[in-house]
DNA sequence: GACACTAATGACAGTCACTGACAGTTGACA
DNA sequence: TGTCAACTGTCAGTGACTGTCATTAGTGTC
């Protein structure tokens, strides 16, 4: 009558220790977030984020390998969710489709995992930060690059290709992860926190994939000058 | 009759303080990038490369903002020459067209300015440690993003189009980026280090850039499976 | 050729990210 | 309840990087 936290199909709940060690990291996490988002990358210590959560500084560096990963856990989130939302496209599908339709689908999983940790203004004004801190963007960018390598992975392994041979998986995550970029760039940059409207930034950008790699832009639509008829 | 060095034409060499300084630079790079390659980046410390060329790490860090700048001298140089290539293409050229020649054109250009500093060889074997130094690779992908955008800004304004407001420039520029990288890093991958082979490499991955964007692979050339019919 | 002027350097101290080692504390589990 | 393993704090040390200041060494002038 007490075997609490073992419901049918809910995951066994974790011993004391484990909910205190999760407690511990997300609230570096928070900590972190606030005190970059407040004074900056540069001008937050590890040791101002171990001291908000009242923690050692070697006790802070057993949770994350570096400065870096706590400032980029939230993209690190999203980045699981997509390449997960990748891999359960359907095998038949395009892979420009597929990787169009994964990162589109996984926002909402995306928002409500990242919410669910810190407010996603918070998020907001923290890649603001990532956006302009060299080091930081820098990881971020190395990141990034790192699960375009696990994408092309997948696509190339669906497709039944080589990844190691063939080189159009990698180049179309490539070319794919760099518009994606350029949407997220646009949103931090722009004032509209809201979730809605950077995926709606990424469906503009992709929808300009094949106008942008067209030969001639000047003839093609959404043209700023040579107008007449 | 003894007025050398300030013939017509040529710049007026410049004094010896200027050319002690440039001396130390040179050094410093080779001494740098040698160190690298036989020890590994962080097997390589900034008081190990100053002791090589006897100045201090004071002095270092005088000519180099960080241990970082050095190890990627040479992809520096590059980046320079690429967008010098880029500026010199004529205005009508189709923006993809001559992001494609400014590179390839440029592959001579660099590899002289290279190798006048320090053999090619060298840099294959440094260019290995760049990709697989997680700090390194970081610090190469951000400049290259920095490229990137001084490229987007270029193309932008030839084609007369607001780089903020005209997702286009920064998308195309970001393929092309993505492209780019993956034929680097299949060359530092090869075992080929001629320059005659990444260009090759360049070629054939930009070629690739219009069927890895096709809606359907298994329908196009260099197919791999579904070889009925 | 001696003389100031200034740029380049070296020596030193200090900050900060990060790591290894060891000892103390606290959940887990029999 | 006691034992074991995991978690944590303390401390010392390394390496990248910066500010400061005294010293050295080209440069232009008379």
């Amino acid at each position: 009558m007490k075997t609490v936290g073992t419901a049918v199909g809910a995951p066994p709940r974790p011993g004391l220790r484990e909910r205190k060690k999760q407690r511990t990291r997300d609230a570096l996490v928070r900590a972190a977030l606030e005190l970059i988002a407040a004074r900056g990358y540069d001008g937050t210590t590890v040791d101002d984020i171990a001291a908000a959560v009242d923690v050692s500084q070697r006790t802070f560096f057993r949770y994350f390998a570096s400065k870096e990963e706590v400032a980029l856990f939230v993209p690190h989130l999203a980045e699981l969710r997509v390449a997960e939302a990748v891999r359960a496209r359907p095998r038949d599908e395009a892979p420009l489709e597929t990787l169009r339709r994964a990162v589109l689908d996984s926002w909402d999983a995306i928002n409500e995992a990242v919410g669910e940790l810190v407010p996603l203004e918070l998020h907001m004004r923290v890649y603001r930060v990532i956006e302009s801190t060299p080091a930081l963007l820098a990881a971020h960018l190395r990141r990034a690059a790192e699960l375009e390598e696990e994408l092309a992975g997948i696509i190339a392994e669906r497709e039944g290709l080589d990844v190691d041979t063939d080189p159009r998986p990698r180049i179309l995550v490539a070319a794919f992860g760099g518009v994606i970029r350029v949407a997220e760039r646009r949103w931090s940059a722009g004032d509209d926190p809201s979730t809605e409207a950077l995926r709606e930034l990424m469906r503009t950008c992709l929808d300009h994939v094949g106008p942008a790699l067209a030969t001639n832009w000047r003839t093609t639509a959404s043209l700023k000058r040579h107008n007449e008829t």
